[in-house]
Parts: C-alpha cells; structure tokens; sequence
DNA sequence: ATGATGCACACT
DNA sequence: GTGTGCATCATG
C-alpha cells in the first residue's frame, strides 16, 4: 500500500510513502512522516496500490494521525484551485485549510450572558420580512444586505439559515475577526441549540479540531467563525453568509493571501449554495457587483427598534488647543450628567507617537524598522508597534545633546489621562491590543461596560465594531484623520467606513445618539460624505475615482515584495524580478495581445515601510485590466523567479495594504 | 521550508 | 588550520 501526501511547504510537488501492514491510511487523514532529517505532518491525498518504478527510496509512513478523514476530493479540489489563483504550493493551501489539533478536545462552553438582547422571536419588520421573501424567492445565487447599523441584518440572516437547515443543507456563517464575535456566536447558539460549530480564532488548535470534526461528520449545520471556517467541511452546503463584508480581516495577512470572500464565491458555485454578504459600508468592489447586478441588492434603511440616525458633528481641530475638543467636552459633560455612556475612538494606541528633536531634527526610530517610537507611559518605554523592541525614553537628544526635544501626537493613553483630568469623577477604561492581552481582564471590561458600571469607554478599533450598548449616548471619534495620510489608494474608503461604522455605536436604542467627529480635514470628501450620511454619494464618487484613476474594483493588482537582510541585495532583487516582469510584459505584446489587456508596472519602489524587523523591503505592483493576464504574469513570475538565499518574494493577489 | 554540503574568504 | 557566510542541492 503506498500514499501520496501533500506537506505544508512551498515544494509544489507530491511525495509517496508506503503503508506498513498493520497500519489504515485513507485520503483525508493526516499522517506523520520522515522528511529528509526531520518528521513533518502529511495529508494524504491519494492511496494506491501499487507505484510506477521509483527512482528514490521510498520511506514508510510513521504513523497515521486520525482515525476517520478529515477532509475529502472537495477540499483537495479546493486546494489546487487555491494554490493556482493565490500562487502557492498545494500543500500551503490545504494546511491554511485544516486545524493543526491533534486530539480531540471539547471548546469550553460560552458563558451564557443572561442580559445579552435576544434576537429571538420578535416579529420582522415590513422590511425584513419583504427582503426575507425576496432572496427566499430568487434564483440568484448571491445577495447583499444593504443596511444600516442596527437595520436587523443578523436576524434576516438567521431566519434564512433556519430555512435552509429545514431544507437538510448546511450553512457557514462568517464573521469578522475580533474579540466581540462572541456575543454574535452566542445568540446563534442558543438559537440553533445542538446544531451548531464555533471556529473562533481564540480557541487552540484542539479545540479547532474537534468543532472541525463534528462538521465533517455531519453531527452539526451550521458553521460560524472567522476568516478560516470558510473551509467548513460541509457536504450539502447550501448557505454562506459573510457579516460585515467590508472587514479587512477577511484577508489573510499571510502565505496563501486568500480572501474569505473570493474562496466563498468559489464553494457557493461548486456546491449550488447561497451567498450573502451584509454590510452598511459595502466594500467596494462588492458595491460595483451590485451596480452589474452579479449581486442582489436588498436595502434596509430603517432601524428595527426604530429611533433616528445619530446626529453628527464635525469639529475642525485646527482651531482647538487641546485633544479634545470644546464641543466634544461639553456633550460628554452632558452625557454623563443624564447617567448615560460614552465611547470614544482612536486608532493609535500607546502615549505619545513620536520623539523629536527640535534642534538637529532627528526622529527616534526603531533600530529594526523603519518606524517611529512610541512612548508608553505606563510601562515608561519607548516601544516599536511593529516588532516589539523597546528601550528607554530620554530627555536630551542622543545625536546633537539639546534639551530642545519633545515627544508629540498622541494615542489612547493620553487621551485617558487628559479624560481623567476633566472627569475626575467618571469611571474611565481603555481597551486597546497592549490591555487585550489580558483576555479576562476585556470580558470584565465588557461586561462592566453593558452593565453601565463605567461611564466611559476609550479604545482603538476593538471599540469600533459589532458591540450594541444600550446605554450608550455618544460616540466621539478623537482623531478621524489617522487613514487619511497613508500613501494608499484605499485611504478615502477605510476613512468613510470606519466613521460610519463607529457613528453606527450611537444611541441604537433610542432617539439620543450623538457622534462628535474630530478632524483636521473638515473638507475632506470621504469624512464630509461620511458625517453627512450621504453614503451613496460617497460610492458614486469613490468608483468614479477609481475608474479614472484605473485602480481596483475596475483593475487587478498583484504586489510582489522581495524581502532581505541586506538593504542592497534586495534593490538588486527587486531590479532583476522587475525585468522578469518586463519580459513577460514584451511577450505579451509581441504575441499580439489587445494593448487593453496588456498590465502595466504601477511602481517599483521600497515599501512605505522599508524596513520591518530587521527585513528591507522592496515591492513591485503590477496592475491590469484583464484579470487573466495579470494572473498569467504573476503564475509566470511564481514559477520562473528564483530567491538567492536569505531573500523572499511574496505575492499578493488582490492586496488590500501595500505598506 | 529546512537542513546538509561544499567552497571561498578571513582570522587566531 | 578552523571558522563564517553563501550558493546549491535534496527532501519520497
């Protein structure tokens, strides 16, 4: 008996292995196996008998890890169908796919929130109920919810869930990657008590395993999760749904770069399933599949527990002293007062964001990256986002010696401290990735929060998405701008959702909502449309941009990136895969193909972050019109181009952030 | 990816 | 003479 196994390495090949006797391997199970000196996981792909004369030694399985397959010929399928799109190894693609646990072990249960607002059984409102009809009705295989926040997206999606298990298929149900996906997987548990898989990204990889299992086996029928439980093992899969199809974090940030929303559209197709996506700020090229009509709009403008959209007020910080803003204190002042809740937003965290010297002009940097220092007050370093490294702050500038140095911007910790200057008497807690690394000490803070015992919440964009408060009064958005200066095609769009997507906080259960926005662009389009609620205006805007500007969703780009330790060796790099990338680009044209189909080299440059730690970075961007044909550079690329040792090249298809 | 091998060069 | 960086090769 022999097996061909596929590995999780970047070796595009298949490796054969002979079973001993006593011993059952069968495709989808995964077995250990000697790998030149080391033992790796394998997934068995194929089993057979017998095998063509070999001109290698064949080595003998060391054991088989499952009992029963994990996987079968759909996900194989899959597999290749990945490894060719996002151009990677077979082996790359499947181990994206399937949970590294080795034994079985049961997820702890979710603490069941008593207070957490049921979705049950209220009764839809006309719009719900008219749009459940509508995709229950069609033959379209995908549809969007178009809604704003608090329009009772979730409870059309389940209603539709309900209806198709009642059919005997099965349903995946994506959501957004961050900590408050619980409250959601929650409420869908106890509504499909029995029935349902959590593949959350903070369960280990046992625990991966086992909700895995027991989709593979059929004991439950619906999947919901993060980015990966996309590849659920459903094998009557009738429904995906994606929640908050705008979410970033439905790309993978790493090896196969695939997006949730690419791989779903390519299940939903092979297994005759529905696809629907809901979002109040559609991504954009999810807008422009509207507009074609490849997707089915349905729109609900209106909130369920009724209410007005949150009022909204832009303040110009130029004419502000200090971080927040005269307006924003005097509402919060008058929030409190009516013993109602306040959020309030800043996408940068830590104290003070960089160090400079007035006198010489040097900027602290990190050493390993070509990034700035930010200060963290309560732990008195300096410290690097980006790799970690930190050291001690100072007082005099190490390069000239003056005094004349000043740490300036700032982030969530000063913003608590100056909050706790004027609300000596507020309860005040701050969430941001340095306090969610204590992940009870976030519960609390949740729970604390709902329960009305703080007053005041301060985050980054942990705050920004999916929680309901119902006391919640006010929203303030300290710093708007924080997108808007990066040299990236997409600043205006991530701008826009953001501050709808945090106004959205604001008053979901009564007429009192108000969001206070702060900016040093008042002007700015995205945040004026934004503020304005002109959300439509926004997108007819935005893909007029990018038409004229011929980026995506009307083009295709791929970013190639070649990393090093040496700065000079990757510029070399970079140069030779640049004319790799040229040549194919002449054969093209001397094979006559239409100039229109032809891509073009958006740039060859080092990344806005150059450095990253320790690695230089130098990128290429190649960007076409005709998805084939970029696709047929970037094969072209993937199977030519050869790294020197030490050095990498990445490929991104489709990249959402070229930094 | 990762580890082994062989070769050029530098340095105790 | 031994060590270090690197290019090249094999992995069943």
């Amino acid at each position: 008996m022999y097996v061909s196994v596929l590995l999780n390495n970047p070796l595009g090949q298949r490796f054969t292995y002979s079973v001993p006797p006593d011993c059952v391997a069968q495709v989808g199970m995964r077995a250990v196996v000697p790998f030149g000196k080391r033992e790796v996981t394998a997934y068995i792909v194929d089993v057979h008998e017998t095998i063509e004369v070999a001109t290698y030694a064949i080595k003998p399985i060391k054991r088989v890890i499952d009992k029963e397959p994990l996987y079968g010929g759909r996900e194989i399928e899959l597999a290749k169908w990945m490894a060719r799109f996002y151009l990677c190894s077979e082996g790359e693609a499947l181990g994206s796919m399937i949970p590294s646990g080795r034994r079985d072990v049961e997820p702890a249960l979710l603490p069941m929130d008593e207070d957490s607002v049921a979705i049950g059984d209220h009764m839809l409102s006309d719009e719900q109920q008219s749009t459940l009809d509508a995709i229950l009705a069609s033959s379209q295989p995908m549809h969007y919810l178009y809604g704003v926040t608090g329009s009772g997206k979730s409870e059309v999606f389940l209603r539709i869930a309900e209806n198709v298990i009642a059919k005997g298929l099965q349903v995946i149900y994506l959501v957004p990657e961050i900590t408050l996906t619980h409250q959601l997987a929650r409420q869908v548990s106890k509504r499909f008590a029995g029935r349902v898989a959590i593949l959350h990204s903070g369960m280990t990889p046992s625990q991966r395993l086992s909700a895995w299992r027991k989709i593979k086996r059929g004991e439950v029928q619906l999947a919901i999760g993060a980015r990966s439980a996309v590849f659920a093992p459903f094998g009557q899969l009738g429904l995906i749904i994606i929640d908050e199809e705008h979410e970033n974090s439905y790309k993978s940030g790493s090896n196969p770069r695939y997006h949730a929303r690419q791989i779903a559209q390519k299940k939903a197709l092979e297994a005759g399933a529905v696809m629907i996506m809901g979002s109040a700020t559609p991504s954009l090229e999810a807008h422009l599949m509207m507009e074609e009509k490849k997707v089915v709009r349905h729109v609900l403008s209106r909130r369920v527990a009724g209410g007005v959209p949150p009022q909204v007020t832009v303040v110009n910080m130029l004419a502000e002293q200090r971080m927040l803003s005269k307006k924003l204190m005097g509402e919060m002042k008058a929030t409190l007062a009516k013993g109602r809740q306040v959020i309030l937003f800043l996408n940068r965290r830590g104290f003070s964001h960089y160090f400079h010297c007035r006198s010489c002009g040097y900027d602290m940097v990190c050493p390993h990256c070509s990034v700035a220092l930010t200060y963290h007050k309560d732990k008195h370093r300096m410290v690097c986002h980006y790799c970690g490294f930190s050291r001690n702050p100072i007082s005099v500038c190490p390069e000239c010696s003056s005094v004349d140095v000043g740490y300036g911007g700032f982030g969530t910790e000063m913003v608590e401290m100056e909050v706790g200057q004027f609300f000596p008497q507020a309860r005040i807690a701050r969430l941001d990735t340095d306090s969610a690394k204590d992940k009870p000490m976030v519960a609390t803070v949740l729970h604390e929060f709902r329960e009305g015992k703080i007053d005041i919440l301060l985050g980054t964009q942990m705050v920004a998405k999916g929680l309901n408060f119902p006391l919640v009064d006010l929203v303030g958005i300290v710093l708007a701008d924080s997108a808007l200066n990066l040299p990236d095609f997409r600043s205006q769009e991530r701008t826009f959702s953001l501050i709808v997507q945090v106004s959205g906080r604001a008053g979901r259960y009564n007429d009192a909502g108000k969001v206070v926005v702060q900016t040093f662009h008042p002007d700015n389009t995205a945040i004026r449309l934004a503020t304005n609620g002109n959300i439509e205006e926004f997108y007819r805007q935005e893909l007029a941009a990018r038409k004229e500007t011929a980026f995506p969703p009307y083009t295709r780009l791929v970013n190639f990136t070649i990393r090093g330790r040496s700065k000079e060796k990757t510029e070399v790099e970079i140069e030779r895969l640049s004319h790799m990338v040229e040549s194919f680009l002449h054969g093209l044209a001397e094979s006559n193909v239409p100039p229109k189909q032809i891509p073009d080299i958006l740039g060859s440059a080092p990344c806005p972050l150059e450095k990253i730690a320790g690695n230089w970075r130098h990128h290429l961007v190649l960007r076409g019109f005709e998805p084939s044909r970029v696709l047929q550079i970037a094969t072209g690329v993937y199977e030519q181009y050869k790294a020197p040792s030490g050095m990498y090249l990445e490929i991104d298809l489709d990249p959402l952030q070229m930094l």
